[in-house]
DNA sequence: GTTAGCACTCAAACAATAAGAGTGCTAACA
DNA sequence: TGTTAGCACTCTTATTGTTTGAGTGCTAAC
């Protein structure tokens, strides 16, 4: 972006301080950097450095006699122009990949794997998303019978996604009820995208149906809920106690853990990210509740496909240079595990 | 119990002293009860009577030169003996089930809603099981082929739980496959118990099927793990953050969450009570993480049979007198709600 | 442009003190 | 015998002042 305006040296100090803070959690000040530095510099020129640093925005002081630590302005630049790529080596991308191979097949648990290792790894909280396809289309809605009055209805997308609901009737289930149940079904919700399904639509199906409306509407009812329910991203969260072994947690863990458990938030949180993966310091991510927070999100691609997140919420003090890859490294093997599977 | 150890001025003291350090927090002192209290008689007296008690294991001190706190045994005592069976008043009880009611029939919904409520009634974590059934045989069991090579197998029990798991052959999923799935099903897994579904037993099958086990086993390996899972009891947890607003837990938070997120443990805590409504305080729990904590359990009923818990999780400085009454009415609103959806 | 040196600032640590809460004990009292 | 007043004692908490050390910014010399 804009390295231009940085100097070699202070990117190369720049590099150092955000390097140093993240492992040490203290401010860092001008004579540890000198100590640390191969360059044969003294401690007053990395002082007007910093200061100069300082001035441009990129760090800051949590009171005059303390060292400098990086602003969120500093964190972005470093992720931007000074972040080594660190690589994985193959023992570490072993070492994870044979913590998940291991698992069953099925989606949910390969997530639920990942996302325990993820947070093992990061020690931070781990945000994934079932694979979701937005061609998906009812496939299946069936009525189970429970007892007299009561029935299952469930539902199957093309995406792999089942979902169930336990309802009520007024009248007894007779065959007759059934039988319309499936005409129903058949004619107006399978095949279709569960996005389509609104409740003007029901409405009106309700109408149509005259009399026998009376019968059928709590079926319809949970029809269209199963629908919406169907249509919407199913949210896993892992590790959420991570973030209470951080420091800069400790005030607002209440907050914080509220808006984890606000899944309308981590909604909006998980689908944000443009581009592969996608890096939020602070304040980018626009929620109050994680102006103190980095996130780290990704996708993973099922047979070619754009099909889900898996990402991280922690400090703004984290080894981004570490986590990124593993992260990167994570979703590409879930995405190859769940194409092996999904994708035929 | 034996409370024919205690006078009744002794009564009277513990009580006042454990709901005053319930509201405040604080350590009570001889001065602020003699203050409260009615009876005409000094702090001097006061502070023989508590000394007393002391001895007796029914109060502590932090230190010396504070009041006193009651120990666990003193809150034994006072849930045992004293406590003031406090009954919900008409608006209260209203208030409630005005909130719970026009949920859906589901029962998971309606644990949803009652999780909620609970936690934000109490102020503390939740803990619920939805209905369960150790009647429970397994009624369906289909295979959806999703894509070729890949089957999504499903199981419902009686009582209405509803598992799915994907899974992938290693061979096409010709018609003649299904098909002997249903045969095996049918004769080996349909009417039976979940808790009979034996890994043993799998392979026993496997053997028996010859050349074709490699392509069932997969499938048959779903189907064990599904009566594994239906078997298991669903938990759920709310208001977990709520724990996070008390100071006696600031310390333990991460252990206390790490725990809460392991539902081995909480199987084992949400099984455990006998009797309608179930107190356990401080290390009565056994747990090591919950030993500053007191849990409260209540089971419901769906028919008339014990079908589910739903209880909390929280200091052991907590309104007992208040919340207890609280989670009975809600179980037991849960429990014919629930019996109104399933019983029939 | 770099460096040494120095005065300055400020937080953290420490000690000393004071204030206050609450106790236990004793001796007197009903 | 149970109750009470009084008092010395203990221990926490708050306050204040002092010291220490880290780190800075600035200046003048290199």
């Amino acid at each position: 972006m804009e390295n231009s305006i940085l100097t070699p040296r202070k990117q190369k100090l720049l590099a150092m301080i955000v390097e140093k803070y993240i492992t040490t959690g203290e401010p860092v000040g001008s004579k540890t950097l000198c100590e640390a530095l191969d360059m044969a510099v003294s401690s007053a020129t990395i002082r007007n450095e910093m200061a100069e640093l300082s001035e441009m925005g990129y760090l800051e002081q949590p009171h005059t006699s303390a060292g400098r630590i990086p602003s969120q302005k500093g964190y972005r630049y470093y992720v931007d122009n000074l972040m080594g790529v660190y690589e994985l080596n193959e023992e570490e991308r072993r070492g994870i990949a044979s913590w998940l191979e291991p698992t069953s097949a099925d989606p949910d648990k390969v997530l639920e794997r990942a996302g325990g290792i993820l947070a093992q790894l990061t020690n931070c909280a781990v945000v994934s998303t079932s694979p979701s396809d937005t061609q998906a289309v009812i496939r299946r809605a069936e009525l189970v019978p429970i007892g007299t009055h009561t029935a299952m209805i469930v539902m199957l997308t093309s995406a792999g996604t089942l979902k169930s609901r336990v309802c009520r009737v007024d009248c007894e289930l007779t065959l007759e009820v059934i039988e319309s149940f499936y005409n129903i079904a058949s004619k107006h919700f399978i095949g279709r995208s569960a996005n389509d399904i609104s409740t003007a639509m029901i409405q009106t199906l309700a109408a149509a149906l005259g009399e026998k409306a009376l019968l059928m509407t709590p079926l319809l009812v949970a029809l269209s809920e199963l629908a919406e329910a169907s249509s919407r991203l199913d949210i896993r969260l892992d590790g959420q106690s991570n973030l209470l072994n951080y420091r800069e947690f400790y005030e607002n863990a209440f907050e914080l853990m509220e808006f984890l458990h606000h899944s309308n938030s981590l909604a909006q949180l998980v689908t944000r990210g443009r581009g592969d993966t996608d890096i939020k310091i602070g304040t980018e991510n626009l929620f109050r509740e994680l102006e103190n927070s980095s996130t780290i999100m990704s996708r993973y691609f099922i047979g070619g496909h754009d099909s889900g997140s898996l990402g991280i919420i922690g400090p703004t003090r984290m080894d981004y240079a570490k986590i990124v890859p593993s992260i990167k490294y994570l979703s590409q093997l879930v995405g190859s595990m769940l194409s092996d599977t999904l994708d035929s």
